[in-house]
DNA sequence: ATCGTTGCAAACTCTTTGCAGGATT
DNA sequence: AATCCTGCAAAGAGTTTGCAACGAT
């Protein structure tokens, strides 16, 4: 699938979302954020849209355990996420702030890590 | 839905598949290890016996970013994963090798966290 | 003999895709 | 005007559930 590339209200929308909610969304939220501003946008859409703008880098997949895939404005520095068991949102944490002692079993190689915080947010307290 | 109690072959075969692999497993990787010990076990069963199994603290529930949930034999300690990005097993790393500075965002509580490893396990080098 | 468990198939949820009409360039 | 994008509805993938038959107690 080649990306999309032409200017329309829902893709503007959608981009809006994210730049205006400042932390990693999922399809769902997109859609009741975009409704906001465009009227009768389908799921479709933000689906399509969505793998549009992460296929032209400006999204960025933020995958969740046990809970639906979110995607973040792209280009940031390597960092991780926190998710508020009490509403779902997920917000960024500046920077990596873990230590990993790589320990692994011999013959495994590391190449990546991820690293998830739960809790409670502000709001929620 | 009430606890499953009764011993079939489909449950001990399923309990089976836990115990020598020795890894956690996906529903999915449950259903071919159990097929080679009870012919035409059903993935509605491989389910439902894993649901049981879990309410009866048996099985833990292990979320995965970007794969299917796996199950593994519970009552370890605290620890956390490794899935290899060549094959998809997942392991099992002794204890919490994490050092985790929490600084979140001012009023945000943190009750837990999760990480996983990613790499290539011993087999696929 | 009773009643929990199984296999099958249908239902559900989340995500993707085909198609015809509408919008953008 | 040409063609890309949208909305709708149908199709997939993974998981759950209803039901009649089977099997454990």
């Amino acid at each position: 699938m080649a990306t999309q590339t032409r200017n329309t209200k829902q893709k503007e929308a959608i981009r809006e979302a994210f730049t205006s909610a400042g932390r990693p969304l999922s399809p769902e939220e997109v859609l009741t954020l975009a409704k906001t501003h465009v009227d009768g946008v389908s799921l479709a859409t933000i689906y399509r849209n969505i793998a549009s703008l992460v296929e032209d880098g400006w999204l960025a997949t933020v995958e969740m355990p046990g809970a639906a895939t979110r995607y973040e404005v792209a280009g940031k520095e390597h960092h991780h996420h926190f998710r508020c068991t009490v509403c779902g949102k997920v917000f960024e944490l500046e920077g990596c702030t873990v230590q990993v002692s790589r320990n692994v079993p011999k013959g495994f190689q590391v190449t990546g890590h991820e690293f998830f915080l739960y809790g409670s947010c502000n709001a929620c307290g």
